[in-house]
RNA sequence: UGGGGUGUCGUCAAGCGGUAAGACACAGGCCUUUGGAGCCUGCAUUCGGAGGUUCGAAUCCUCCCACCCCAGCCA
């Protein structure tokens, strides 16, 4: 199978690396490292991250560490580390025996901090939270210093290690960088970089109550670990002065930096990690998994697959403009993926029942079909063909529109990879006017070409044996919300759900070829789109197939509007 | 009104003083037993705006404008 054509990308980070190599800072070193906390499941956007940070490393022969960022214990789990190393180890990167946690460092931390006190560059400030952004000041206005900015080394060790000790509750105490309280950056006030909270770890259990600062954690994790460039987004580049100045505090040399670039956003979804605990919480959706999420975890189960999450990611570029990137060039993506490898079948979403006239009753006729019309490798299967069919509602209609190719009064169409067949006649409800039935015959001149006289037959449906067909579930699936820009909304951005976003469909039939298809497995229903078997509920006497994707439909634009 | 960033096609995004890549989307056309796939064509005289430097500017300088981030003992 050709790969998709990922030439490497080249983008400003991967342009400071190189410059490094021309300086040869870090001498020619160049490590990265992924840092999720584990409070949550990965999304699509940290799949850019993954890859940014693993693509680097493995473009230049280097290493990526994954580092669990676990300094915050309110909301950190197992049960999310463990999500996150599926996620990223199926997503195909691989940072051998390189798995790290930030939880792992507490007692280097922590030794660090009593370094920096006895430099005279941290202290313990007793004032209360509120205190504390009282003498921060304003964005405009400057913090004063703390009334316990001038306690001794000794004082200061002494609480420091008291605090460790637990001999205080939380907020009485933290500690805090020496830097200055009117630097215009706010974030240089004099930074908390010790909080106690007597919340047990999920990795430390209540060894420690007292935990670091992401900002102290984080740049000096990265220099335990030797990175060498520690890639985040736009939102920390106000903090790099505070990294660059701990780090110059207590690092001696190849001290890492930051590089920050723009986080992903997608239009129709939302990448808040915030705003999408909600939705699973609140069950607007089933879970962290529900196919219509933008987690690792929602598109492995709704089909997606990794190559196409990694073409997407390197299609998106990296740079440091803040942008919205259309969710249909991921469904192209996706659609030039599963175009190569799924296999084609036919399946009836909607059906209708069809019976041939002039097809003998009982016979049965098994038509060889290819996998894939295009790559005769993928092999064929065979499809049983008989005198009573499904075809697809929206494939008839009475009163056919304008340039509708399909089947109606006095129409003929072809079947796929079978006969062609003409219509004769229909059978409505008399209640409903609904019609139910319809009556064709069928040209047996017909299997494998056009009709004798020539005459040209555009339209072409699929179609599927009532008698050789097996029931299925179809969940049709549509964008999480309504509107392009859901991140953007100041109020409950859940009214802004799409309704719509999930459309199950319990009467389906699809060929027998799939009757033992297995869970996670991927298809091409022909003419309607890609469909995945559901992991978690598909049974093999009750099939359920999630639709990944749909097929690009240029009738469904001239109809004014696509039907599933 | 403080500081830090960013502004190139509808959306991403190249471009790094020599006269606007590419992709998605969109619009036409060809082909077709998937209205799929594939193929072809079109799609920024202009780079947030205004000045300036230069033979030449999206790229350099000046001023202006817009948007984003920062006042968690979150990350």
């Amino acid at each position: 199978m050709t790969q998709v054509d990922v030439s490497p990308p080249t983008d400003f980070i991967r342009e400071i690396i190189e410059d490094n190599f021309k300086t040869n800072k870090y001498g020619g070193r160049v490590a990265t490292r992924f840092p999720p906390e584990p409070n949550g499941y990965l999304h699509i956007g940290h799949a850019k991250s993954v890859c940014l940070n693993f693509g680097i490393a493995s473009q230049y022969g280097a290493t990526c560490n994954l580092r669990l960022d676990d300094t915050d214990p309110s909301g950190e789990s197992l049960e999310y580390v463990e999500s996150i190393i599926h996620d990223i180890r199926w997503l195909g990167f691989d940072w051998e025996d390189r798995l790290f946690y930030a939880s792992d460092y507490f007692e280097q931390l922590y030794q660090f901090a009593v370094q920096l006190i006895k430099a005279g560059k941290a202290y313990v400030c007793s004032l209360s939270a509120d205190e504390i952004r009282e003498y921060r000041g304003t964005l405009t206005e400057p913090g004063r210093e703390s009334p316990y900015r001038k306690r001794s080394v000794d004082e200061n060790l002494d609480l420091f290690t008291r605090m460790r000790a637990g001999e205080f509750e939380d907020g009485t105490h933290v500690l805090r960088a020496k830097i200055n309280m009117t630097s215009p950056n706010i974030v240089m006030r004099d930074p908390v970089i010790y909080r106690i909270k007597r919340a047990p770890h999920y990795r430390t259990d209540i060894q420690w109550v007292i935990y670091p600062m992401y900002d102290f954690a984080h740049c000096l994790s990265d220099s335990i670990e030797r990175i060498t460039h520690s890639i985040c987004t736009l939102e920390f580049e106000n903090n790099r002065p505070l990294y660059d100045w701990i780090v110059a505090q207590l690092i001696a040399d190849d001290r890492p930096q930051q590089i920050e670039f723009a986080r992903l956003n997608l239009s129709y979804t939302i990448l808040s990690k915030r705003k999408l605990i909600e939705l699973v919480e609140e069950r607007y959706i089933t879970g962290w998994d529900d196919p219509r999420m933008p987690t690792i975890a929602g598109m492995r189960r709704r089909g997606y697959t990794p190559e196409a999450i990694r073409n997407f990611c390197a299609k998106i570029g990296v740079a440091k403009k803040e942008n919205l990137v259309d969710i249909s060039l991921l469904e192209y993506c996706v659609r030039e993926d599963l175009n190569e490898r799924a296999p084609r079948t036919m399946g009836v979403l909607r059906p209708l029942r069809v019976v041939i006239d002039n097809y003998p009753e009982g016979l049965t006729e098994e038509f060889e079909c290819a996998n894939h019309p295009q790559n005769p490798a993928m092999g064929k299967r065979m499809v049983p063909f008989s005198k009573v069919l499904y075809i697809e509602r929206d494939d008839f209609d009475e009163n056919p529109p304008n340039k509708y190719k399909r089947l109606g009064p006095m129409r003929e169409v072809r079947l796929r990879n079978s006969y062609i067949i003409q219509y004769q006649s229909m059978v409505k409800d008399e209640q409903t006017g609904e019609v139910v039935e319809l009556h064709c015959t069928y040209n047996p001149q017909t299997r494998n070409g056009p009709p004798s006289d020539g005459r040209k037959v555009e339209g072409v449906i699929h179609w599927v044996s009532a008698n050789h067909s097996v029931p299925a579930e179809v969940r049709l699936y549509d964008r999480l919300f309504i509107i392009p820009d859901p991140a953007s909304v100041e109020d409950d951005v859940t009214k802004y759900l799409n309704p719509g976003s999930l459309e199950t469909l319990a009467s389906c039939y699809v060929e027998v070829s799939l009757a033992h298809a297995t869970p996670g497995s991927r298809y091409q229903f022909e003419r309607l789109g890609y469909f995945c078997v559901d992991s978690k509920d598909s049974l093999p006497d009750k099939l359920v197939f999630n639709r990944i994707v749909s097929l690009r439909d240029s009738w469904g634009k001239i109809a004014g509007q696509g039907k599933g």
